[in-house]
DNA sequence: CTTGAACCTATAGTTACTGTAGCTCTTATG
DNA sequence: CATAAGAGCTACAGTAACTATAGGTTCAAG
């Protein structure tokens, strides 16, 4: 094991793209490997490994700079997990509130697929619900986001 | 009720940003209001509630593109329901996948905040679980997500 | 009637990618 | 060994969905 791998191996075994390792690199979320005679990257297992890493933790909502503070603990894994455990208690909380918001839709869709068979629009609840105020659990005046730009799910 | 409302009002009670009335006014998301005399936009409750309609949408993870066209199928709300119900499906798959997600993140970042007092890095889970292949349901070969850049939570 | 907050436009910056152009390198096949 | 397809390279532009800033105008309170 450990054997060398393309750019676009690792991409593929990282379940990401070839352009996304690349920026990783670029910004500093991954080291820079080393280079063939014709200037190709080449990489080990421990790049498929970081870069799964990296895709778990966008895939969840964290941003990058979480990510980054979260390798560089991973990297040092004898001092104290304070900063660790900040980062997730700073997550929890988001993470417990996007679940509430995502199980209320859920049942929604689930209603209006259920209900909207041949029917019309002024019956569909979602656009109803979307606009509700009582699922709102956050008041209305704290509503720019602490968390920057989840990602995309996979 | 109806009353007029400077965007300053409405961005407040929508719980969005002044500016980002004025991006979705701009994109299109919703219709340029009248101005007074002074140039200054004017606007009633509805453009609260359907500012409001566009944040929840966001902060469940539609795509800018799916909410226009939610609202397109809330303006005409005699026509079939069979396009919103696509919406409906092509987002439930995306929600159930997501609450799996947060839910198992969930308990690794509860099973973190109580085992991590005083440890360090190398106990901590958090770390381990993001490398972890068995959480990753989707084959790492699909991983180019169909859903565009969810939004900030609120 | 002044002053300061809130408004205006326009433009640039942010995050996290994604796509394109125009080249070079590698590898499979004749 | 030649060559052509495919993968890689750099550099830069574009995308989504905002967010911030600059520099000026309007409104409402004192």
């Amino acid at each position: 094991m450990s054997a060398d791998l393309t750019i676009g191996r690792v991409a593929e075994a990282a379940g990401c793209k070839v352009q996304t390792v690349r920026y990783y690199e670029q910004i500093g979320m991954i080291p820079a490997p080393p280079r063939t005679s014709g200037n190709q990257r080449i990489y080990d297992e421990s790049a498929v490994h970081r870069l799964t890493f990296i895709r778990h933790a966008r895939e969840l909502g964290f941003p990058l700079q979480a990510i980054r503070d979260l390798i560089s603990l991973s990297d040092h894994p004898d001092q104290s997990c304070a900063a660790a455990d900040g980062i997730a208690k700073a997550q929890l909380g988001e993470v417990n509130r996007r679940i509430q918001s995502l199980i209320a839709l859920r049942g929604e869709l689930e209603h209006m697929i259920e209900q909207c068979k041949g029917g019309k629009v002024k019956d569909c609840r979602v656009i109803e619900v979307l606009s509700d105020h009582s699922l709102c659990e956050t008041d209305a005046h704290d509503a720019a986001a602490p968390m920057a730009h989840p990602p995309s799910a996979g």
